[in-house]
DNA sequence: CGTCGTTTTGATCAAATTCAAAAAGTGTGG
DNA sequence: CCACACTTTTTGAATTTGATCAAAACGACG
């Protein structure tokens, strides 16, 4: 592992809110509980401000109002108007570029503790969609704004928060670019893995755990389609590096050859 | 063109000190001239500021220190420290993730007036190297938080410009993701137009402009190999929709069909 | 138990890659 | 200015990867 490596940052790693693992999230997607402090230490390699992650975090569990989004339901529209920053609860948000012929590409999976709709402009990009059913807090962009202006180096985190989405998009890029179907999976799976499992995972024993969404959503996330995407899946199934319990749940059985694939 | 177009954002847009299009720059790449005002409106859609814009541009005419670098020589390094900032004057910098077995994927390309180098991290997660001969001028990191300190909200801007690469790494995504040979390289090429010869061009007369890259760096950025880009250059000529008076000098003959292609 | 949506598998096809070589450009030195 | 070496680009033929079309298997749920 030397150069184009870092799989975590194809999916979102453990926290978005600043390049500093934040250590408040709620234990595992679904259950929505109370935030446990923690779990990841900031790597020596990124910025770590304990404090605006904690304001964030404040922001959204004080005056963030609730939302919930059912399986497939949308968050917000492409070319919509941005009126709100969304932190997730519970659930998982994807984020998607459609073509006018229906193709459809997916930029980014979402999970708990992750912020959404964080954009610049005045109108989003791309659509957001609850891969499952999602729960989340939203404040209002103009409230946040007004937070910005009144002094606390707010920008900062957000900033921060927009680099990390930018390093992903770069992991994504290559991804897509440069990658077989194989190692799309590979990468796919173990950065998820590391995502839902929780990085000190990856170091210790087989992770098993369920895949959130379909195979038509990582296929439009891989950049390729339904069936290439379930023939890898039976193919790494072969090769032993995975095992298939069922359909959405994965066992990593070699860790080794899946980062391998990382290049 | 309903969803997913703007294919100015595919590479750089004229500007990128903000999301508004900054009005100073030189006039075409390699000249290095002085720079000119009011080549274009910033839209409606983006935050227009001026005041940050001109301080930016400022700081490196004021502060910063010339750079040159030669054709394929590097300007730093993936993995490099990340303690300048850059600002093109001339020539054209490609930034690039290269894997462990020689597979590449070029990010993007910046030209004059872009900044490169801008990263939240201290580690730089790409490399960067000159396309062709290029001058840049260097401001230390170091100097440009410290003008964040100073309280001038100059983070706001940088986050701007994160804000801005991200956008472009969207539009990446989705043509590395689920588009053909045919409308990566239409697309690249409705994109460097209006880059090179000014967003005003598109609207006027058949475009005539230079690459300024090799089939290789166009393969590397669109994620084809040169044979296919080189193919399919020779497929848009034979559609009438591009005439190459060399290699490297393209006419845009049928834009529209172009504009199609970005679905 | 039957229906509906998802996933897997099979057979065929097409797009893009690979390997190979020719053609076109570029620069250098005589 | 031409000859030569070298790089870049184009073209051709064969191969491969992943896409497409079609259908069967599987799972969840009323």
């Amino acid at each position: 592992m030397t150069k184009g490596d870092d799989m975590s940052s194809i999916l979102q790693t453990p926290q978005t809110v600043t390049t500093a693992n934040v250590p408040v999230r709620t234990p595992s997607v679904g259950t929505g509980g109370v935030a446990v402090r923690g779990q990841w230490l900031p790597s020596a390699d990124q910025i770590a401000d304990w404090s605006l992650d904690a304001r964030i975090v404040h922001l959204f569990a004080e005056i963030g109002t609730p939302v919930v989004v059912p399986r497939n339901g949308e968050l917000y529209a492409e070319d919509g108007q941005v009126d709100n920053l969304y932190r997730i609860e519970s659930g998982v948000i994807r984020t998607c570029k459609i073509l006018n012929d229906g193709r459809r590409q997916i930029d980014g999976f979402y999970m708990a503790g992750d912020i959404v709709g964080l954009e610049v402009g005045r109108r989003h990009q791309y659509c957001a969609e609850a891969v499952c059913r999602a729960t989340l807090r939203a404040v209002r962009m103009r409230t946040v704004h007004a937070q910005i202006e009144a002094g606390g180096d707010l920008s900062c985190a957000l900033w921060e928060m927009t680099a990390r989405e930018l390093l992903r998009s770069q992991q994504h890029i290559l991804l897509l670019g440069r990658r077989s179907a194989q190692e799309r999976v590979g990468c796919f799976l173990l950065a998820l893995a590391s995502r839902i499992a929780g990085r000190n995972v990856l170091e210790t024993a087989n992770v098993l755990f369920d895949l959130p969404m379909s195979r038509q959503d990582i296929a439009d996330y891989l950049g390729l389609t339904i069936e290439t995407v379930s023939r890898t899946f039976t193919q790494l199934e072969a090769m032993g590096v995975i095992a298939l319990e069922s359909a959405r749940t994965v066992r990593l059985s070699n860790r080794a050859a899946l980062r391998e694939m990382n290049g």
